[in-house]
DNA sequence: GCGTTCGCTTGATCCAAGTCAACCATAAAA
DNA sequence: TTTTATGGTTGACTTGGATCAAGCGAACGC
């Protein structure tokens, strides 16, 4: 029987070993879909689990590519340094989520990813992983999917940073953290934020002035209590509604 | 002897019909690194050609996902529409470039493809693709390649959108074009723009007059010749000294 | 040929977000 | 306990690009 609630199963502490088998992220992760035989192969090939302290890089820009890493717990920032300084950060990564997709196109990798908080990865790697995906269909079809989805992922980002204001911005972002959430079985409305307003409004391409202004005003007009990185969403239909704010208009 | 010099082939007109081994894009497209023999099972898969007029569209978003398309000459914009009315042009695309990857993730298209002149593609079906690169090591390789090219391209894009002022994000365009031009064996200083300002406005996140007075600057300052959508390159690193401006700020 | 349309350019004005600066809050160090 | 550092908030002001508006030029249909 295969089948156990995905999120509540118990295991006991002799069992634990690097296993994709016995994650409570498998659903979100790379081995959804998969068959326990099939669950049992990607196992052998996810050996190596890393622990990354706040502030620790799990890869640098330029190192050279071999494995994607899943998130088992923690939080990731990645960001993209340009030759005069400037730097953006390109996405933040929770547990589930893979990095370093970005490397197999150079096989060096183009981006520097660093914990936001003390986290824990597993290393796949890549030769090994396309191996294997030869052999299982349903691998294959879902890591396809897994970076088709993170092409989507970036349109997204584009819109918002081509299209929305401020405001907008800050909402879609704070709805997505929420929602990110929520499929990770937290609460959708109450969540610390792991990076700093700096972090953020470089990911949206705003100052971190102008964040912070975001953030007071969300609570003036009650959508939000903000109290430093602790956030309340109070009223997410109101965030919703900021978010297409041109539609009104 | 399978290696001809990949742009010069003389091609006798009773040979040509849909296929990668007689394609002299085959290079910089999915065929790339193939033998001559795994060529020929590519061939086999990539039946379907197609030709799209100026102003139709390859496939529009929310439309089911069954193909990847190759572009065998013209040329494509991409663009995302939001609920609200608001879109954003996502990208453009030559010859050899591959479109709907951003349709794996959901098995539905999430964006519109639309030719910016008459064109021609390539229709691979994604789940005969599937099939081959789980026997063609290579082709799966070069498949995983091309899906993070456009991952790092969007992070580009993303960088563009959020730390580059007017400029030096048309800049960045010019010089794009031209790399990727140069690539395919035309001038690298000399080209038509197939896209309007508004939809080069879209893209970098612009107004279309914005983008207007960044044509007139480039060319008051000697980097560029402009004549509607005639451009030509006078001074290369004058764009990209134009690109890298903060560096010396 | 001529009018219409569409895309492009240019000017004048406005505003959202950036910049600069002061100050506050929390947490860690002394 | 006070000190220092780091991150966050808020205010005053500046500015790059948006907006509004007018006019131009090339391409197309009639």
């Amino acid at each position: 029987m295969a089948q156990t609630h995905p999120l509540n199963q118990e295991i006991s502490l002799s069992v634990i070993k690097t296993a994709c088998s016995n994650c409570n992220l498998r659903e979100l992760c790379l081995p959804f879909g998969l068959s326990l035989e099939e669950l049992e192969r990607l196992d052998d090939l996810v050996s190596t689990r890393r622990r990354i302290k706040r502030g620790d890089h799990l890869y640098r820009a330029g190192e050279v590519f071999d494995a994607i890493y899943a998130i088992r717990s923690g939080f990731f920032k990645t960001d993209v340094l340009l030759e005069d300084g400037r730097d953006q950060v390109t996405g933040f990564q929770m547990a589930g989520e893979l990095l370093g997709l970005d490397g197999i196109s150079t096989e060096h990798h183009t981006c520097n990813a660093i914990a936001l908080e003390d986290s824990e990865i597993c290393a796949i790697p890549f030769s090994r992983l396309e191996g294997l995906s030869r052999e299982i269909h349903t691998l294959q079809h879902h890591f396809h999917k897994v970076m088709s989805r993170e092409i989507v992922r970036d349109h997204g980002v584009m819109m918002l940073l081509g299209t929305m204001r401020a405001e907008e911005r800050l909402a879609a972002f704070l709805l997505n953290l929420s929602q990110r959430f929520t499929a990770r079985g937290f609460s959708h409305a109450e969540f610390y934020l792991r990076m700093t307003r700096e972090e953020i409004g470089s990911y949206l391409g705003l100052k971190l002035e102008t964040v912070s202004r975001a953030f007071s005003r969300f609570q003036e007009e009650g959508h939000i209590a903000v109290q430093q990185k602790h956030i309340r969403i109070l009223n997410v239909n109101g965030l919703k509604a900021l978010m297409n704010h041109r539609a009104s208009c």
